[in-house]
DNA sequence: CTGTCGGCTGGTGGCCGACAA
DNA sequence: TTGTCGGCCACCAGCCGACAG
């Protein structure tokens, strides 16, 4: 599960909480499996060093009803969003690549946009409740002639003051919906715990005592639910009537995880966060373009060119890739000194204990579009995990990593240099600048156009090992990115090749281990078995396993989707017709904990599955409820 | 109900069918209440002088996956569409009038473009099934030329060669659907004469006769119905397994049509033709910018500009107005001389005989909007009908009438010349030009920009009657708009007054009678009375009526939704949470026959419902079936 | 001929308490 | 403490035949 954050795409991705950003304390989580960070909400978070609520504050309180207590409960703990006021790297190549569709035209933007955030406008999505940030940027210049001058202070006295403790938000909860949460056939179960500590007490000298809830979604929209605490053996409360619409309408299904939350007004807030995103590339788009007054790509590369404002569509939840950065978290990560062979460390973000960090190795530096983005710092580190089960092949960006103080790896060449420190750090810095056999050029600007220029052979220059010695500095300044003074022993004639080595090198000890998912490794049931398998009962008929194999299993076990679930189909696509021809929807990943290694054998087994074999079951994968015309696939790991 | 077609908007529209269009025949229409032209597929049709299909056949056959056939079936049997090939004059003014929420900016476009139709493409909304077509047009400055030289005699011969009559398409059968078809309760009763013509025949030895019918709708989706031939006293043809969910699927309700439809391959196809479009405005917003390539109005000011290619969403069913006219209808309107009070007939496109033409007389002749359109022939022509029931003040263009030879009206002054005739007609006409006195441009280009810098005078000489003399003519040309050769009185300083004038000197008999749909008038029901309104049978449960006055009603009268229906709620929103406050969903006009005057005191009764008001209510009103949670408002004539 | 309705039934939404992890 | 399940009931979709306009 955990590698699955950590794929290509993500890995570079997660950010370091609560640095600069704000952190959203005081929940209640009462999910006991943590499979997945992405619904997982951890009040584990509070022990994080600067989370702070000063942040929620400077954000436009004025902002289209969204209650900004609720906005970032559904965010999730861990989300961070920029400071109003504040300065930040914009970072053109983070945002486009986010763009998955848009075409890969290259426009004529700078790789770093130094920019004052002018204001923070908190959404919710009408359609699927998730929520999302109204950025409005300006270029400024003045950032980057501080960054120019070295003069970071002032950017440094603004993140210090941050660091004071949220204080506890209490009366709120958060429950990943169980199979018998999202099913028909009953309501949902409350903790008992979020019940009496979110709820108005009930009068339980009563016999079946009994409430109306109203709660406020994120659009203001009321819910009324029946809250019972039932009879029984033991006692429990429940919601009852009118559970099933909310989730009928939300589209809930199980494993997204719904929040309560009592405001001071004693108000009831209802939020809900999702373990996959409803089809996030239309309604994304939708917004990003339409609504919101989110500029395109278009109109960002005109405000940048005029130094006007433009808006960024900031959807927390749709990647971890961080492309705004606080400019001092910018700045200060490119004091460090970066080489192949360093060690590092770094938190996931989706991670629930604060402590918990993943290390790993430099493994190469480069730009990761040389063509488009030279001198690009997004994502040009190369990186190999301690953990094999994180992608082996992924990179992270410089301002995402701690360097380690510690040695490891047998071949690293470890530069001196304290980390947070400013000790051998230029003063004049012009640290973007890429010299190259003694070539450098001061100016940020400037690197990047001759950078361009030489990028063909930079490429090469680069992965040819060996070829580059450190550069040598003007006063005392050290060449960071795009240097390969390093003695990380990689064979190859380029740097995509060097790439492709290494996963040979390394694929005895991490393929079998590696999870990689990908639509590739879909597992597809047909669609006449899961109607078959959900008879609204959960084994008084033959669930899926017996309608394809002839067995029948009543096991009905919990089951957590990963974040990669993704929709195949578009909403009012008819399932049936558009599949009927072989195969249709769901396959499941066992109920593993997050921290156990997941068994190969079963999800191989699972993979078999496609296109609907029989003969190859696993029956530890059980049928999930209230999926039967669901548009949702699930990706399996393999 | 006539007259709802024939309100401000869409009066000036209808067209006169099959002139040079092309009209689906062959339908066999088993609508016995023709309440609305718009759903209203005529067999009568069949009388009309030149229906063709000849143009079907031009129509680009390879557009996506569209059956013709049933294309034309949908968008009904008076639809008209341009010829590919054809000469057309394109009306910027009465295309921007059908974007009705673009915003009134002024653009530079002439008033009237000559243009060839480039293609035409059939498509159909994958949401809603509502057919539209894509019209490619190309200026084409010889057609101007040929106007200006008065050599429209190829264009005549190209129109004359598509008299033919189209031959009959058989099997095929439109019928709107009943309380009954759509209701939960039931399925759907295929007229006998239907079900023999087009379905295959079921074997009647059998008890109980049925079969599996498989039909493609536009999209080739398949719809799978069970076809019986029910016992009972006595028999009848049903689809009973599969209707509902085809009804639920394509969000059927009564009013709205199905057509069916045998192929020459004997394949089934399907398609519906709603009462009601489903969310025109986004829907066909989307599309016309998204999709299709259909250029926004932007691009058609550029195509125009530089004579290149422009592509127009053309959709039938969207409104009546046509401001796509074939240049030969256009031009032959022209021939005739316009005069206030002249007597005119009109075929009203919706009708269902052939024969029924309405009459009326020319009131004023002027600019609708000389400001932004001078010279403009849009709707040029202010109108009273002899038919009471019609829009008093509505406006149509030269080429949606005929000048009648046959004199009325106290006031009105003839000007002589024969209709149809080119007796008197010019030859190197110019007639677009606004002669005031003496003054004359004989190029229509510069007749319009010499239009423009006169246009404020313009309108006080046109209204200031008897200020002008007809204007004499060189080489026998008579002018023929904007021109004030009349002796109709009517006082006012300016055409809007006199408009106003008009009113009120025909307010006592008109207004009485004049049917204004608004959404002023709109007859609203609680969503609680909704609920209980329907209950799965008809009146085991009370009915709305009672839960709104106490009083049981069993009568479930079929209603007939007019076209003006227009849903007032996006599909997401909560309906319940939306309107929650005090009022809902629904009102319906009386079971009118077409031709029967409103009764209005039903109406305004009706309209006493709103907000929710218990002692007002109408008997005669009675909830439609499966109307619980759909986004329909409807709209009640008052 | 066909729109509407009552009867009827099976499926299922949904509430309950019980059990067991 | 809470996820799951069997029991149970009521509602309603949906099929049937009957009746009447």
């Amino acid at each position: 599960m955990i590698a699955s954050h950590l794929s290509a795409a993500a890995a570079a991705a997660a950010t370091f909480a609560g640095f600069f950003f704000w952190t959203m304390c005081g929940l209640i989580d009462l999910n006991t499996v943590d499979d997945d960070g992405e619904e997982t909400a951890g009040s584990v978070l509070d022990s994080l060093s600067s989370s702070s609520n000063s942040v929620a504050a400077s954000v436009n309180s004025a902002s289209p009803s969204v209650c900004l207590e609720l906005w970032h409960a559904c965010a999730g703990p861990l989300i961070s969003l920029p400071k109003k006021g504040g300065a930040v790297v914009y970072l053109p190549q983070g945002h486009l690549e986010r763009l998955s569709d848009f075409p890969a035209i290259a426009f004529d933007l700078p790789s770093h946009v130094f920019c004052r955030v002018v204001d923070v406008k908190l959404h919710a999505e009408p359609a699927s409740d998730e929520v999302y940030a109204q950025v409005s940027l300006i270029p400024d210049n003045k950032i980057e002639k501080k960054w120019k001058e070295g003069d970071i202070e002032a950017e440094f006295d603004e993140e210090e003051t941050e660091g004071s403790v949220n204080s506890r938000t209490p009366h709120m909860f958060c429950k990943t919906l169980t199979a018998s949460d999202t099913s028909t056939h009953g309501g949902f179960s409350v903790p008992r715990r979020a019940a009496e500590d979110c709820f108005p007490p009930l009068d339980y000298k009563q016999q079946r005592p009994s409430q109306e809830l109203i709660a406020k979604d994120l659009h203001g929209t009321e819910w009324k639910f029946r809250h019972i605490y039932r009879a029984g053996q033991p006692r429990r409360h429940l919601l009852t009537t009118g559970w099933s619409a909310f989730v009928n309408k939300k589209k809930l299904v199980s494993g997204d995880a719904v929040l309560f939350l009592r405001g001071v007004d004693g108000e009831l807030r209802l939020g809900i966060r999702r373990a996959t995103q409803i089809k996030a590339g239309s309604t994304f788009l939708t917004r990003c373009n339409l609504q919101s007054n989110v500029s395109p790509i278009n109109d960002v590369v005109d405000a940048i060119s005029t130094n006007s404002v433009f808006n960024i569509c900031y959807n927390p939840r749709g990647s971890l890739s961080e492309f705004i950065v606080p400019f001092v978290k910018f700045s200060k990560s490119l004091m460090h000194s970066f080489s192949a062979g360093m060690r590092f460390k770094m938190h996931i973000g989706t991670d629930d204990t604060a402590d918990k960090r993943y290390t790993g190795q430099i493994t190469g530096l480069g730009d990761i579009d040389p063509a488009r983005w030279p001198g690009s710092k997004w994502r040009c580190l190369s990186v190999r995990w301690d953990d094999f089960e994180l992608d082996q092949n992924s990179r992270v960006s410089p301002w995402e990593i701690e360097p380690s103080s510690s040695i490891s790896g047998p071949s690293s060449f470890i530069v001196p240099g304290s980390k947070r420190t400013r000790i051998g750090l230029p003063t004049s810095a012009s640290d973007f600048s890429v010299p190259r056999d003694g070539i450098e050029v001061s100016d940020f600007g400037e690197s990047l156009r001759f950078h361009k220029v030489l990028q063909g052979q930079e490429i090469f220059g680069f992965a040819t090992h060996q070829n580059h010695r450190q550069s040598d500095t003007r006063s005392g300044v050290r060449t960071l990115i795009g240097n390969s003074a390093t003695s990380y022993h990689h064979q190859g004639a380029g740097f995509g090749e060097s790439l492709r080595f290494h996963k040979v090198l390394q694929g005895q000890e991490t393929l079998p281990n590696t999870l990689q998912p990908s639509f590739n490794n879909c597992v597809w049931i047909p669609t006449p078995a899961l109607k078959q398998g959900y008879n609204g009962n959960f084994h008084s008929a033959p669930n899926f396993h017996e309608s394809l194999s002839g067995k029948a299993h009543n096991t009905y076990t919990h089951l957590n989707l990963p974040i990669q679930t993704q929709p195949l189909l578009m909403e009012g696509q008819d399932l049936v017709s558009t599949c009927k021809s072989s195969c249709l929807l769901f396959g499941f990943p066992l109920n593993e904990k997050r921290d156990a290694k997941p068994k190969e054998d079963n999800l191989i087994q699972a993979a078999a599955f496609v296109p609907c074999s029989e003969d190859r079951l696993n029956p530890n994968l059980s049928l999930m409820n209230n999926v039967v015309g669901r548009d949702v696939l699930l990706d399996i790991a393999l």
